[in-house]
DNA sequence: GTCTATACCACGATAGAC
DNA sequence: GTCTATCGTGGTATAGAC
């Protein structure tokens, strides 16, 4: 017997997060109403507080989900013991496929942070730099082996991120690279930009 | 005989658009109200719409007002007939200072495109576009002239830009290095990065 | 050129029926 | 768990007095 209401609430509160993250990312956080949200997961307005606090929590769910599953991603793939050339690699590759994979929350992470609320903006920003750190590490371990050469491994940090987060600014998919070219060239650059 | 109001156009027209773009830097364009601009001018709400025809028009002046402004400083700076290696470190230098020196606008530039009519939106992608192919066409130069080792001329581009603008993303002034500083070891990763 | 006043609409969030 | 209905607020933009 098909019922038009009832007990839906282990594919409701997904969609809302899909259908919120879709739409924060397409018009921005605060272009986007509670309504939109609702009529895009074909609930009403009133039924998504039954999944969230506020508005504000839907987006932080959605980046704090996003920074743990970076980090986790990272370090379940980061080639243990490896020299600092072959990690600074893996890093620069793993970058690139992973936001890639997930532009529109990668997206939502540069763009909505100031619509968090400060203890809030916090942990995110804190799960930033605990992401970060990994890569100066790996900088860091090079320049002392003598197999990098950087003026300055914090810089260089930022330099290198920002260069690999830009490829989402621009990437379409079916264009003139594939992703695996795209990262090709990109290792080619940060290699040399790093005196290896 | 000071008078509480009567003419004011020249001083109220630039104060309009300095507060929009304070406010829509520090807390985005959707996030701001009219109210809130003209309570930051010290003007009546209806009176912001003697200068503009809308909020939008607001944001699109600002936009429109940098880039022709980001073109034309490069264009005035840029060294006539240099050397590609000169002529990059001289980009390298000027995208930084140019950048840090109007961290407001420059962050809109990137946040904001999305709250822009079509037409609007491409007009800003234009001339995005026009300053980027003066570094494309620099980095092509040097690639012929034999001096850069550069796989792709187009990615080099989008890497070396979002490079440099991502100083503004961590930049603080009186922080641990100056913007000359700066300028050197980002000049010093991208000589490198290209290659020369 | 700026003001007050306001039209009109959409917002986030909640209450209570089913 | 979802619905309808609604509260209170604040949004953009305009009208008309001064």
């Amino acid at each position: 017997m098909a019922r038009k209401t009832g007990s839906h609430s282990e594919i409701t509160g997904p969609k809302i997060r899909a259908e919120a993250q879709r739409l924060f990312a397409r018009h921005g956080f605060a272009a986007v109403s509670m309504r939109q949200i609702a009529a895009a997961v074909g609930v009403q307005a009133g039924a998504l507080y039954l999944y969230t606090s506020d508005k504000e929590a839907l987006l932080f769910d959605l980046l704090k989900t996003h920074m743990d599953e970076l980090i986790a991603a990272w370090r379940a793939e980061a080639p243990a013991g490896a020299e600092p050339l072959a990690a600074l690699e893996a890093f620069v590759r793993f970058h690139i496929r992973f936001n890639l994979e997930r532009a529109e929350v990668v997206f939502l992470s540069y763009m909505e942070l100031r619509n968090l609320s400060e203890e809030n903006f916090a942990v995110i920003e804190g799960l930033r730099k605990t992401y970060e750190t990994e890569l100066e590490q790996i900088l860091m371990a090079g320049q002392a082996a003598g197999v990098f050469l950087i003026p300055d491994t914090k810089l260089a940090t930022m330099a290198i991120i920002a260069m690999l987060t830009g490829v989402n600014t621009w990437y379409r998919e079916g264009g003139r690279l594939s992703r695996a070219t795209v990262a090709d060239i990109y290792w080619d650059m940060v290699r040399k930009a790093v005196g290896a």
